[in-house]
RNA sequence: GCAAGGGUAGCUAAGAAAGGUAAAAGCGAUAGACUUAAGAUCUAUUCUCCACAGGGAGUACGAGGGUUCAAAUCCCUCCCCUUGUACCA
């Protein structure tokens, strides 16, 4: 017997595929599949949605190499971002060592798990190597004019001199030093991603989930309106509103300002309205931003004392601000038009304004005095001049043109999608490739100066950017005058690195372009992604979006960068949860069995895991105590990819026990071997046909779960073939088949037992195995089950009869006329489930006419339960050759002898009940 | 709030586009075989109740309605959970 030593075998494979680097590729004339998993944030510790995560694409690009492919498949890390940074703050460390280190540690750790990785390829954004191409993409965008600088609001935080991200603010306070949050303008710099939004709205070809496009397509929030001029009463400019209801414009009796629209604060400076504003604005800022718009909250807002003009009345109309208005979205303002949009109507009611009906219904009448709530569906006009008696859909376009002739409008399209604000007031990023000359202005860092490197003399004590503190990086000089001039501090949002790094791993290694364009339009673009549900919108549409900057830029000719996305879902766990406070145990807590706060008892419930809780699970303990291959069974088994999954160590176990069992069956010769061939290898060879199929097919879904689920039933059955007595060749094929099939989900047991079968070089790169179709029958089908069913219904007999030994089974065949009669109810069936329809039929035959009785019976038995009768039949003699076939089988297993008989021989009387398909059973 | 996804037996989980078997598979549990024992393995059972012949009745896929001969599956309402929400990645 072969002892099976997880740790010893696995680490002897991933040293031999080391060394005979059977994963690095080069391009080549064979077909290329580039399978990717998101570039991942190089945390020190590897947790379970990491395992799960690579287990599922290692799976995929062992299948895909098997089958023939040439499998690009890199790995690099995301090492870029705030962790570093709040670690040097924290506790003194270089960002750079530490984070240095963190990738070592992760590496190691997803080199256990036998992950496939053309580890040759690996890249990280704070290699300088990377990053420069980060800027010289800037540049790039910035000549394109994709790149622009406005002033835009951030968190900061007065106490830390800071901005902070919306993760430091904790229920409107800084995370750091608990100061109140407050809003503050930056200059900082943006994408233009919004040029490329209606582009981006077109998934055409693209091979992802219905779900992630439409998240996608309501993030872009794409509406058809128009731009309206309103001239500010006493000034030049005018503010330009979008609006979808241009039909309502004779309906506006006020305008709305976000509070923090900059206008306003110049507007009511040194006025009556000042502290009223001051008052509402530090309200609003603090209000959550989601509760800002709910429809159900309050509306709050106040008169300026500022008018607007109506360009198309000309009427002068007061300006409000109110909480519910957002500067992020179209100008910032909205018109109101209380008689049709129910937010504005509440807030004329709540201050009074006054309310003009222009839309009237069809097929009755509004009142002014009787409105309850606003009229926002379809009708005729009414106060709008001209346009009275037009239908509302036609007027939008009617008025627009109107305003177009006035030059105070025009028909336009708007996007919900806000341009990318890429600054970020941070060392640990790829710094921005300008410098600020008193001269010149804003001048792009000359191509030939690149990279911008960043500074090591920087002091990190969590006050403002680290950067600022460099007095080398900070001071240069123009690169146009040669005067003394300053560097941009802020450095890239990390989104820009991963925005692009799957065009790096084609050429992972060039020094003079990004990456070569043939060889990037030989393996990109990407055939499958995977990652988490959580980057369905914002790092999937950057990715998207720099990939037609790029292609735009002529770096390559590809439309989309990810060609099939799989989404995978997150793993929970229970964790102790205290229904009445309604939050989790931390940490600390977890171990005890009341709540702290209020002593009401802990109850499971099930959570995502989180280091903050405490109830994560180290995917390396599981590896330490059962293997990196039953690590990857167990997740891969646990759930389907994309689902969400509940952690268990229950199932960790039979992981385990499952590999061993199926090292000792591969790797144990048989015992009883004979040399002719049976029922038994027939149906063995069917099972095995069928399971390959099955795998394959399940496969090419990536739905790996269901490809397990069936190698597992075939394992089953192969066990019970082998215990039986096996044929030489049918049973060798099988064991390298299930081999083969296992390898892509436990790839170190199986190259294991490949050299132990003395077959020639690795599994890793060995084909996958074909079924043969014409195997698979509806007969070999019927047969399977056949056999399957007359043992469940001698177990039940068996069970109902109480009986533990049983003496003599006989199996009866049912005669000719039934199967002339379940063909014709079966083929009945189909057209009508009415059994006295079904019975007119069955009996125009006059041969069936004779067994009314017996017929009308079993016809009130198969309708009540139709899906447990089988359509397909085979003859009577069939049967009994195929009865006979099966019968050592039946008399091993239940231990006596077995006889077959047809109806007619038989003197039973239970014969009667014999069915084709379904024989009678004596049993004693 | 908005957007997307989800809730199936003691547990994990398939089934849902094409409505038709109390609903695959695995775990766990129970009983038996093997074993000195434990473990491993094998066999059977596992929604409830009844039945000493493969059966019958009831209840059931988050809750409540509806469509249909027939609903986990289609439609409506509600509840709960997860993810994202633009400076975590």
């Amino acid at each position: 017997m072969v002892e099976y030593d997880p740790q010893k075998i696995e680490r002897k494979w991933q040293d031999k595929w080391q060394k005979d680097k059977i994963f690095e590729v080069r391009e080549s004339k064979k077909e290329k599949y580039y399978v990717l998993e998101m570039y991942p944030y190089p945390s020190s510790a590897l947790h379970m949605g990491h395992l799960r995560n690579y287990s599922i694409g290692d799976t995929f690009a062992r299948y895909k190499r098997m089958r023939g492919y040439n499998v690009l498949y890199p790995m690099g890390y995301d090492s870029f971002g705030l962790p570093a940074e709040n670690a040097a703050i924290d506790h003194g460390a270089n960002p750079e060592e530490w984070t240095d280190s963190n990738i070592e540690a992760i590496k190691e750790q997803q080199k256990r798990i036998g992950l496939s990785y053309d580890w040759t390829r690996l890249i990280y954004s704070h290699d300088t190597d990377y990053y420069k191409w980060d800027q010289w993409l800037f540049l790039k965008f910035l000549e394109k004019g994709l790149a622009y600088r406005e002033d835009s609001y951030v968190n900061w935080c007065s106490g830390c001199n800071t901005v902070l991200a919306n993760e430091q603010v904790q229920g409107g306070k800084c995370w750091r030093c608990n100061s109140e949050a407050e809003q503050r303008f930056l200059t900082q710099w943006f994408l233009k991603i919004r040029d490329y939004a209606e582009e981006l709205l077109d998934f055409t070809d693209l091979n992802w989930g219905e779900n992630v496009k439409t998240m996608q397509r309501n993030w872009i929030g794409r509406s058809e309106g128009a731009i309206i001029k309103f001239p500010i009463l006493g000034e030049d400019r005018s503010i330009d509103i979008f609006t979808t209801r241009p039909d309502t414009l004779y309906g506006v009796t006020f305008m709305v300002f976000a509070p923090e629209h900059p206008w306003v604060g110049e507007w009511v400076k040194g006025t009556e309205y000042e502290s009223e504003f001051e008052k509402l604005y530090n309200e609003v800022m603090k209000q959550d931003r989601f509760v800002r718009t709910d429809v159900e909250i309050e509306k709050k807002g106040i008169f300026i004392g500022k008018y607007c003009i109506n360009p198309i009345t000309k009427e002068e109309i007061p300006v409000y601000i109110g909480n519910f208005v957002i500067y992020e979205y179209g100008a910032g303002a909205v018109m109101a038009v209380p008689a049709h949009d129910q937010r504005d109507f509440e807030f004329a009611k709540k201050y009074d304004i006054p309310i003009r009906i222009v839309i009237q219904p069809f097929d009755y009448e509004i009142k002014l005095d009787k409105m309850v709530r606003s009229y926002e569906s379809d009708g005729l006009l009414i106060n709008s001049e001209e346009f009275n008696g037009m239908e509302n859909r036609t007027a939008i376009n009617s008025i627009t043109e109107k305003l177009d002739k006035m030059g105070m409008g025009y028909a336009t399209i708007n996007y919900k999608l806000r341009d990318w604000l890429i600054s970020r007031q941070r060392y640990w990023g790829c710094p921005i490739p300008i410098i600020y000359c008193d001269d010149c202005g804003i001048v792009p860092v000359p191509y030939q100066d690149l990279p911008v490197e960043l500074p090591k003399d920087v002091e990190f004590t969590g006050k403002g950017n680290p950067l600022e503190t460099s007095e080398s990086y900070i001071n240069t000089t123009c690169p146009k005058c040669n005067k003394p001039a300053k560097r941009e501090t802020d450095t890239m949002d990390t989104f820009v690195d991963s925005s692009w790094y799957f065009f790096k791993f084609c050429d992972p290694h060039t020094e003079v372009w990004p990456y070569r364009k043939d060889i990037v339009n030989y393996w990109m673009n990407v055939d499958q992604y995977i990652g988490g549900i959580e980057h369905a919108v914002m790092h999937l549409l950057y990715a998207r979006f720099f990939t037609k900057v790029t292609r735009d830029l002529g770096l390559h000719k590809f439309d989309e960068p990810f060609q099939a996305l799989l989404t995978q879902g997150m793993i929970n766990k229970t964790h102790p949860y205290c229904p009445q406070c309604d939050s989790f145990a931390v940490a600390a807590e977890k171990n005890n069995k009341k709540c702290k706060r209020c002593g009401t008892e802990y109850i499971l419930k099930s959570v995502k895991m989180s280091k903050s809780l405490g109830n994560t699970v180290d995917p390396i303990g599981i590896m330490n105590d059962y293997g990196a291959d039953s690590a990857r069974f167990f997740i891969l088994f646990g759930a389907s990819p994309q689902s969400g999954l509940e952690w268990s160590d229950e199932g960790v176990g039979f992981a385990s026990k499952f590999i061993r069992n199926a090292f000792s069956l591969l790797s144990e010769p048989p015992e009883n071997i004979r040399k002719e061939k049976t029922i038994r290898d027939t149906l063995i060879t069917y099972v095995l046909n069928k399971t390959i199929k099955e795998v394959t097919e399940s496969l090419d879904k990536i739905a790996i779960r269901n490809a397990v689920n069936s190698i597992i039933q075939f394992t089953s059955e192969f066990t019970k073939y082998k215990l039986e007595s096996v044929n030489k060749e049918i049973y060798e094929m099988c064991e390298e088949n299930l081999a083969l099939l296992l390898h892509p989900i436990v790839p170190h047991v199986t190259e294991e037992i490949w050299e132990l079968k003395d077959k020639k070089g690795y599994i890793s790169l060995a084909s996958w195995p074909s079924y043969d179709e014409k195997l698979l029958t509806p007969d070999s089908d019927f047969k399977w089950k056949l056999m399957n069913n007359i043992m469940d219904d001698i177990n039940s007999i068996k069970l109902a009869m109480k009986k533990e030994i049983l003496e003599d089974i006989s199996i009866i065949i049912a005669e000719d006329w039934k199967y002339r009669f379940y063909s014709l109810l079966m083929s009945s069936i189909e057209k009508t489930k009415n059994q006295g329809e079904i019975m007119k039929i069955i009996m125009k035959e006059k041969e069936l006419k004779i067994h009314s009785k017996y017929i009308g019976q079993t016809v009130g038995k198969i309708l009540k339960n139709i899906g447990k009768y089988t359509k397909f039949t085979i003859t009577p003699n069939e049967e009994y050759q195929f009865f006979s076939d099966i019968k050592p089988i039946i008399e091993k297993k239940y231990g006596c002898p077995v006889n077959i008989y047809f109806e007619g021989d038989s003197k039973e009387g239970k014969a009667i009940q014999a069915l084709p398909g379904r024989p009678a059973l004596i049993i004693s």
